[in-house]
DNA sequence: AAGCCGGGGCG
DNA sequence: CGCCCAGGCTT
């Protein structure tokens, strides 16, 4: 047993190099619950969900027979939480279609709920050994580094692909494409690539260029414009809150959230949702999404019992929790609650 | 093809 | 605190 069978000992979902050489797998159930929560997320905040997740639903037979409530509540906090509700249809179908059984190859995999391309070779490759090419950011990486490629993601894909199919062995893929992420993630790393200690450093063509830390190059990301808009805060006399539950489909859909404006690149069209004394504190939320910067400028109103509003409903202070609010609509109320007037507590 | 979806880590 | 990270689904 080597350093880096202790390094497997530390993530549950794993089966360490020497007992994989004596030919030992991993559970599928845990190889597929780890790497849904790895996406996009990193070992150490996956860690205790995991362990969670597998105390409370040991098989997939037991995740499938789980509320959707007790699942989307043991997810909070691990983020995109579409995966918490793919992961769900995907135990049902696999406990309810297949016997509890994943499918063994790469495409039965890929055709399951919240599984695509990554995911699917990972599952192949780790639980099955099957010779999968395992494409993740770790793995494009390495590549790029290792064969000194120029070309920027995303064009350089399908490049980075046939290196790693080149790379990828007949005899413990699994093991191989383990090592290969791992690798990206601990020493072949974003910044900083720790070099001087790295396995393969003599094969690597980057270092010999003195090019690595450089690399992957990524193409010149699109400018993100502003959009403006108004967020409406009220509160009624009781200190209720006027909340509005978005849309389902499109940006923060389902979320809870203030009423507001649109969101425009010009200047936004005022849209109260009840009439009321609004006051313009000049308080201004900053916030980035993927693809523009918002500019939310607040108004405050108090309203009294009697209030019916166009928009929305009101929320009692004593249920209300902006724990529950997405990250915009919880800023837009830490900075709003300070300028209130003090409101009592129901009695 | 492009937009949407969270939270953690680093400089 | 701002910037970077990057897999899958939807339209």
């Amino acid at each position: 047993m080597g350093w880096y069978d202790t390094h497997a000992r530390d993530l549950p979902w794993r089966v360490g190099p020497t007992a994989r050489k004596n030919g030992a797998l991993p559970d599928p159930y845990g190889v597929w619950l780890s790497e849904v929560m790895l996406q996009q997320t990193t070992v150490a905040a996956v860690r205790d969900y995991f362990l969670r997740f597998t105390t409370l639903w040991p098989t997939v037979g037991d995740l499938a027979a789980a509320e959707d409530a007790a699942v989307m509540g043991e997810w909070a906090g691990l983020g995109y939480y579409a995966r918490a509700r793919n992961l769900l249809k995907c135990a049902r179908v696999v406990a309810g279609e297949f016997g509890g059984r994943f499918p063994d190859t790469e495409d039965g995999l890929r055709d399951l709920p919240g599984i695509g391309p990554y995911t699917a070779a990972a599952i192949a490759s780790i639980a099955f050994d099957r010779p999968a090419v395992v494409m993740d950011g770790n793995v494009e990486r390495v590549m790029a580094r290792l064969f000194a490629v120029q070309t920027p993601l995303p064009a350089a894909k399908p490049e980075l692909k046939t290196l790693a199919a080149r790379l990828t062995p007949a005899d413990r893929p699994g093991c191989h494409a383990q090592a290969v992420m791992d690798l990206g993630a601990t020493i072949c790393t974003p910044r900083n690539p720790a070099c001087g200690i790295c396995p393969v450093m003599t094969a690597c063509a980057a270092r010999k260029a003195g090019i690595a830390a450089d690399l992957p190059t990524k193409a010149p990301k699109k400018a993100k414009p502003t959009r403006h808009g108004i967020a409406y805060l009220v509160q009624r006399v009781d200190g209720a809150w006027l909340l509005e539950t978005r849309p389902d489909k499109g940006l923060l859909g389902g979320m809870l959230g203030w009423p507001g404006s649109d969101w425009t690149e010009g200047a936004p069209t005022d849209a109260p949702p009840v009439a009321a004394d609004w006051r313009d504190p000049g308080l201004e939320v900053r916030h980035t999404f993927t693809h523009f910067h918002l500019s939310l400028s607040l108004r405050l109103a108090c309203v009294g019992l009697d209030t019916v509003p166009q928009r929305g409903e009101f929320h009692d202070l004593a249920t209300f929790r902006p724990a529950n609010l997405p990250t915009v609509m919880r800023k837009a109320f830490d900075l709003a609650k300070g300028a209130m007037p003090a409101t009592s507590a129901p009695h």
